[in-house]
DNA sequence: CTGACTTTGTGAATTAATGCACTAAGCCCT
DNA sequence: AGGGCTTAGTGCATTAATTCACAAAGTCAG
């Protein structure tokens, strides 16, 4: 398993890794066993010397001539991903958007089941919610050890969102998807990422107001992907 | 307005501004009148010389040996993220999360109402979800047209997302913000954004696990902040 | 008015990411 | 068996982003 000295993957290419797995999944559900990496480049909208970087860092695993085999590197890059295992998702809010990635099974397939959803409001606390009830956020430590939590979820109001984190940490989560317009202050030893949907607007309205004022130009096209639901 | 030669910012930086911008808010809503490089830094979880940077984008907004001025601030950021004005929001695809998302005043309160909601099976349209009826998204080009649309954001299906989008840019839209889990193929002349919750966990799961296997180092921090919601 | 102190703004150095372009390897056809 | 074709893997140049470190510009106290 590579543990010894494990390779040092950019950050960038961690992020192209999921990307890749998707469409590699995509090809095999259509019985494509084959791909190369202008192919695969081409479906990913990213450059075909990139990709063939990025697949380097999981080790040799293409053929020259050939091109790369689709379950194979579908292995290999769930391997890296830690994508082996699932691993359990508490939700902490149960709002609208709390319950609805409670009810989104696009975490499920993935394999990251929400084992549990918490809110410190009392009127929610009990109600039931695709087959969870919401507990209590108080009960968070016990909840994180009976239902092995690996990773917990914040949708609740910013207000709230640093002493949901806070609570995470202290029941021992060390990988926190954060949903609620704050920065959140951690220890490094916690990996913290921010999906701030207000923010993904403005920075479309930044490219969208410089395509106004400079009298629609074309080719201003900011990264693709960040994230990625369902 | 700075048309005649546009500054060009750097994407990352660009990225960044909205962070900042709610940072300042949020210290305008305490009655905070300035803030200095190194404050705003400790907040948003960087560096000072690279808010400094970010923010002589801008302009040279700040006085030496002082700091900045929030309100002042607030309104340069705002004015180059294109936020002076509100931006109407189409959500294509009217499942859990289209609906979440619809109901979601984080939206409204940043500047982006949401005017409109379609979908493509009849059996949701026509339903009223926080006082929109669900739309038709055949009739996509009158409801942009009429309701002066200018962002789509896609939460169909990863078969459907294609066809939403190709049904949103043949509306006339070019910005757009996209949740399922699918590479959009587009022009260059439209902006998109992908938010995938599942790519954001499986990177999560690689840090998490790079942990596991070497056995609690520290300090690995995935980058932080990508999107953001409220 | 002067000198100590603070903090911006920015060149320059550093680091990270990207993309080119070439070599090495394997397939396939004749 | 051999030559042509295809494609992975990668060293290197380029570009982008970050960080350092310092001069310039201002405040404030006395």
């Amino acid at each position: 398993m590579t543990q010894l000295q494990r390779r040092k993957i950019p950050d960038a290419a961690i992020a192209r890794l999921p990307i890749y797995l998707q469409i590699l999944n995509n090809l095999a559900a259509t019985n494509v066993l084959q791909f190369s990496s202008d192919e695969l480049a081409a479906l990913a909208g990213v450059n075909a010397a990139k990709v063939r970087k990025d697949l380097s860092y999981l080790g040799s695993y293409g053929t020259r001539g050939v091109g790369y085999e689709v379950t194979y590197l579908i292995y290999q890059i769930k391997r890296e991903l830690g994508l082996m295992r699932e691993w359990n998702v508490v939700v902490v809010g149960a709002g609208n958007l709390g319950c609805a990635l409670a009810k989104f099974d696009g975490f499920l397939s993935r394999g990251f089941p929400v084992v549990a959803i918490v809110d410190n409001d009392p009127k929610k606390i009990g109600r039931t919610t695709s087959s969870l009830t919401v507990g209590d956020v108080a009960d968070l430590k016990n909840i994180v050890r009976d239902e092995k939590v690996n990773i917990g979820v914040i949708t609740t109001s910013s207000a709230a969102a640093q002493s949901a984190a806070d609570a995470l940490i202290e029941a021992g989560i060390t990988s926190i998807l954060n949903f609620a317009p704050v920065v959140l202050s951690t220890p490094s030893s916690v990996s913290v990422r921010h999906v701030d949907l207000g923010v993904e607007l403005q920075i479309l309205s930044y490219y969208e107001q410089m395509r106004i004022e400079t009298g629609i130009k074309s080719d201003i096209s900011p990264e693709l992907s960040k994230v990625g639901v369902q």
